[in-house]
Order: C-alpha cells, then structure tokens, then sequence
DNA sequence: TCGTGCAATGTTTACGTAAACATCACGCCC
DNA sequence: GGGCGTGATGTTTACGTAAACATTGCACGA
C-alpha cells in the first residue's frame, strides 16, 4: 500500500513538509487508518484493537503491546465521526456567542474551551452577529445538524427570556449566561448584583453624599442588574438617586456620559458599568479639567487588564470569567451525564472590588 | 478515572428505551429521528428521503411535497455523524490558538467562526495554553480525532517555524497566522513591516530625529517583523538607531518603558509595538510630567476600539484582523476543496495609519 | 480422565447516510 | 403491438466503531 496509486497530483510544493512524521504509509489522501488495518497489521480481530483503544480490560498484555506498536507504526486514530454515529454523541460542546469582541465574552469562551478540552470535550462555536429570533433559532438547528452534546448561549438578549424564543427540543442541554432565565434553564452568571453593590458602597463608604452611574445597554441583562443594585443600594442607604446616564459599553458612550457629567457640580462620585466606558468617562472629565479622583471619583466593572494602567489607575470590580466558562463546562457536564434536558437554578460567581487611584474622599 | 463503569444510562440500550419522551419538549432523550422515520410516515424509501433531503433532480413534486411533510413533522434534522462516517468529512475547521486574551486573536477567531459559518463550515476550537511541542502537537492529535477538515493556527511561536514541530499528515491543510513558514505553509498575516514602516515614516514627517521602539516579546513574529522594519527604516534615512526596549505586548511592559524613556532626554517620538503597551507607556510619562505629544510623540499598533480613548487619543496602525480571518477561511476552503495539502505562500493584509493626537511635530 | 468455568479473542450486527446498482412503469417508435 | 429507453423509486452496500453474542483454549477440581 506504501505509495499506492491513489496519489495526488503532485502539486506538493512544499516539499512535502507532512513527511517528516515516520514512515506514515500513503501520506496525504483522505485514507483514513482504520481499526481493519491496524487488526490486519497486528494479526487481531478488529474488536480486539477497540478493546485496546478504549482501555478494556480483558485484552492481554502481549496483545495489547502488538496492537499498540501497529498502532503507532499506521499511525492509527479513531474516527470520531463513527464513534458518534455508534454512541449517538460527538463529545462536543456549542457555544452560540454574540459576539467575542468583548472582554468578557473571549475570556469566558477561552475558559469553557480550556475545561471541556480538559474534559475530552471540543467546543463548537457560532456567532450569531445579529441576535434575532431568526438568528439564534438558526444557530441552534445548525447546532443541532452537528450533533453537539450539549449548548452554552452567550447572548445578550431577552429572546430567551421572554420565551419568544423555544429552545429546540432536539437539543437536550442548555446554560446561558447573563439571563434571568434561571428558573428554566441552568444559568452561570457574574453576581452582577454583587458587584454593583460593593462598588457603590465603597463610594459611600469615601464619604461621597451619592453616586452617579453610567448604564450598559437596555439589551443587557447584565447592565439591568447593575444599575438596578445601583439604585437599590443608594436607596436603602437613603441617598437621593440622580438619573442614570445611558451608555452602550463602547468607550465612546462613556466619553459621551463624561462631558455630560464634567457639567454637574453636584456630582463627585461615578460607578461606571463596564471599564471601557470608565476610559472614555476619565477622557472626558480630564479634557474638561476635572480631576480624578479629587474632584470625581470614578468605579469601573469587569477589571479588564488595562485598567491598571488608565489614568489614573482605575477602582473597579473584578469579575472572574474564567471561573464562568469553567462552571458553564461542569454544569454542561453534569447534565449530559446525567441526560437531563434542564438542571434549572443560576450559579453566581463573586465578585470583588479591586481598589486603585481614581477614588478618593470627596474634596480631596 | 476508573472503573466502575462507564457510566452508561443503562437503559438506553436494549430496545426502545430510547424513546424516553414524555412529550414535552425538552423532556425528549436522544429521540433522533432518521431517514428511516421519515420514510415510513412518507411511504417511500429512506434514499428517496436521503434525495429529498439533498435536493437530488429525480424526484416527483408530489412524492418530494410528502417527505418534507413528514420532515417537518418528525422534525428530522439530519445526523452530522453518520453524514461525516459516509463521507469522510466533517464540514468542519479546527482552529488551534495559543489565547483569546489579546484582542487581536479573538477578532481574527470571530471572523474566522462567522465566515466558516457562512460557507457552511463549524469551528472548533482548541486553545494551547503553553506553546510547548508537546502540547501544539497534542492539539494537533485531537484535531485528528475530531475529523475535522482543516486546522487553522494561530500560535505565536517559532516551534513551527524552526522545524521542530511537524504538523502531522493526516490533517491535510495547514493555515499559519503570524509565522514566516510561507514558504512551507499557507501563511495569513496582516503586513507587520508595511504598518511598522508607516508608523515611522509619519514620525520622521512631523521632523522627529529618529524613532524609539518598545518591542513585543522576542517570541512573536509579528514583534519581530515590526521591529526589524522599525530599524531597517531609521536606517534607510540615515537615522541614529536608539536601543529597543523590550516588551512583551502588557500595558505593565508598556509602563515600564515608558519609565525608562521618560529619562531620556533625546526621546522625542516612540513607536509601540502595540496599543496596549501604548497605554501604559502613556501612563508612565504622564506619571513623569512628560506630556504627550508636546514633548514625546508616541504611535501604537493595532487600533483596538479603545485606543480612541486614551490620554491623549492614540495615533496608531490599523490592522484589519476580519479581513486576516476572512483570507484565513477563504484559503482553507480552496485548499479543502483541491485537496491539497498544502497551498504555500503568505498573503498579506494591508495596514493603514490612523493619525490621532498623540503625535505631534517635536517640540510643540 | 473429563467436564466446568472463565479469560481471551473472534464474529455479527447496528448506528444513519448516500452512492451504486436494480427494478418498475410508462410512453414512444418502428 | 412489442422491444426499449427514460425517468422515478427501491434495494444493497459500505463507511468505522463497539456492544452483544459466539467461540476458543486452558486451568482446575472431582
């Protein structure tokens, strides 16, 4: 077979980099090694090479040593597509995303593909760029023609929420992240409440009379939370609460919100949703003059790396996405092991405040 | 890790367990639904329903009107698996990357995922968490395993270049990003030397003596690639070379060249290998009372989003990381689609420069 | 000595799909 | 009107794996 007359044309330009890993008969070509020629090659049935491969026991050493030396001579590797055809699973988890521009968004995506691979689990990932129904319905059919184990949904909408969204039925596990849609589907999320908290506090602990706050967009779930703890947590300390600015999470709408607030005497402390907007916020006070943290102090959410190094440097809340992405894969796990379609209940990471310079008492 | 037994749902085998169902949607088990299904509530053959399916010529209007009746009803979402077993491919693209961390990376992955998707392609992702050979060469194994079609990789190391690793046969198509093996494998870059030598190009124009560089660490291509034509160009005006300070793409590398540079007293103009290294280093000299870019100009590279919003506004190179992902699944498609193993040759993504306010003429 | 029983290995089969080949019905031409 | 081509549909088979079942061989006890 060394060389059969299946070859490619040979258009192999690169000189043939592939050859270097031994004596790999056939080389290129779709040829796949098949259990039927590793059996032939060590002189064992083809059971027998499944018994070996898989870790049976049963099998005998001197055996198993032969199937495995014809193994590695062929270069053998087990054909995942008729291992899922055989046990009606892929070992591979979806992920539906909107998009992997933001921090977050990456970061959790990396620790789900980390902790499934460790798993034996690869990650399938679609992006559905506009978060229509159509669209997100279409992601999941897709999903579903490939065959995946299980889907984790990253999305920031309400479709989910508010039902006008069916997850399909063909698709037996799902977790999303950043949705309250906790009582009917297994949620892993940020404990956004959490955080908004600690930040506020922290302002009023300074001694700052009330604080402002920057929004993320009215799609996000996330956003909703942290202005509403905004709210609540000035309430309850029974401070008067000033509007909520609107923002986008781009740092431009925080740019946008800084020269608005630059024109508010009154305003001397400022919890911003995310951190790109906190840079685009400090921009603004500091092309109108205003000085951080003397005169505004300024909390930013996600503790994105960069953070540390605006100016200044900037107080904000840390979120542990890759503790997400690594409970999102335990709980996908658990309920394909388990078989069940829904493990309902929302899992909330911590989060804690990680103070630097653009804080400070009022009127420093 | 052992024993007891793997965990099989016992009850799936044997029979019709597997119609588990309770009906609701959701309470549904495995439940797939086969061609075999379809055509006996159409009352043809499954190979009618297989033509159907892939809209084979040959069918009558009224028998193909019954099947995708009982399609629809049945819900029948053909199997991936057995598709892939019967064909040998999976309609999948393997993306093997060192982290998603760096904005650059995640953007190349999401175009790279969204334009797959549009030619009907998944992604599945792998990241390596320690370039080692070991595991770049384990990645590759799964991948193997994972049948998928072609590996796209993303890794920014020489392991690859130096030969040391041999990306192993069985894959039959290799997308390098960020490596200078063009001459062995199909290599997607953006232009690293042409971004780099407009960085310094526009500094030279505005009448600065020369240029100092803060490098990306020494095991990047693209850093070396920028700092080589960061010299070559100061040389080919006739210009001093002043001694590169290392980074290694941080803000926190950034800062601390930017401490270094702000005791130079010569150091008019610097150009950053990227923009987040930009970030601190602008930090770092506003720290020093070095004002920017009244006395220092300094260009980035990249143009990530926030960029706009740094203190001042960064003036930096431009790299269009869609178009890398767009040029990285349009080459593994024509590769995939010849069968070749290989399609050697670098494709080069233009850069441009995005003047904004952190340079100025020296002396300002 | 011959079963017995168990451990090691072989054989059959099914998973869902689709190419290749087989059949069937119908209408057309001589 | 009968052979025959053509188009519509059915049947067989293979893809690679692994569970279920079948067979072999050997040790051990009666």
């Amino acid at each position: 077979m060394n060389g059969g007359g299946r070859q490619q044309p040979g258009t192999t330009h690169g000189g043939g980099a592939q050859r270097g890993g031994s004596g790999v008969p056939g080389g290129r070509r779709k040829q796949r090694v098949s259990m039927a020629d590793v059996a032939t090659l060590a002189g064992v049935s083809s059971q027998t090479v499944s018994r070996v491969s898989n870790g049976h026991p049963g099998v005998v050493d001197s055996t198993r040593e032969h199937v495995l030396a014809a193994m590695r001579e062929l270069g053998y590797r087990p054909n995942s597509a008729a291992r899922a055809l055989r046990y009606g699973q892929f070992n591979t988890i979806g992920v539906i995303l909107f998009s992997l521009a933001s921090t977050g968004n990456s970061r959790t995506v990396e620790a789900i593909a980390t902790h499934a691979a460790a798993e034996g689990y690869a990650i399938t990932l679609i992006p559905v760029d506009v978060p229509t129904q159509d669209n997100v319905l279409g992601a999941f059919t897709r999903m579903g023609e490939l065959a995946v184990d299980a889907v984790i949904v990253i999305i920031e909408i309400h479709l989910l929420d508010a039902g006008t969204v069916t997850l399909p039925p063909g698709v037996h596990v799902v977790i999303v992240v950043d949705s309250d849609a906790g009582d009917r589907y297994s949620v892993v999320d940020t404990d956004q409440a959490d955080g908004a908290r600690r930040a506020v506090h922290h302002l009023l602990d300074l001694g700052h009379r009330t604080v402002w706050h920057v929004t993320g967009p009215r799609t996000s779930y996330a956003a909703q939370r942290r202005a509403q703890a905004w709210r609540t947590t000035l309430e309850e300390a029974g401070r008067p609460v000033p509007p909520p600015l609107p923002g986008d999470w781009s740092a431009e709408s925080g740019y946008a919100a800084g020269l608005a607030l630059a024109d508010e005497p009154d305003c001397t402390a400022v919890f911003v949703a995310n951190d790109q907007m906190a840079l685009g916020l400090l921009r603004a006070l500091h092309e109108r003059g205003r000085v951080v943290p003397d005169e505004i102090s300024v909390v930013g959410f996600d503790d994105i790396p960069d953070s540390a190094f605006f100016i200044p440097p900037l107080t904000t809340v840390h979120q542990d996405f890759a503790e997400v992405g690594r409970r999102c894969v335990q709980r996908v796990l658990v309920q394909i092991r388990e078989n069940q379609t829904s493990l309902p209940g929302t899992d909330l990471v911590p989060t804690r405040l990680v103070v630097r310079n653009s804080t400070a008492a009022p009127g420093g």
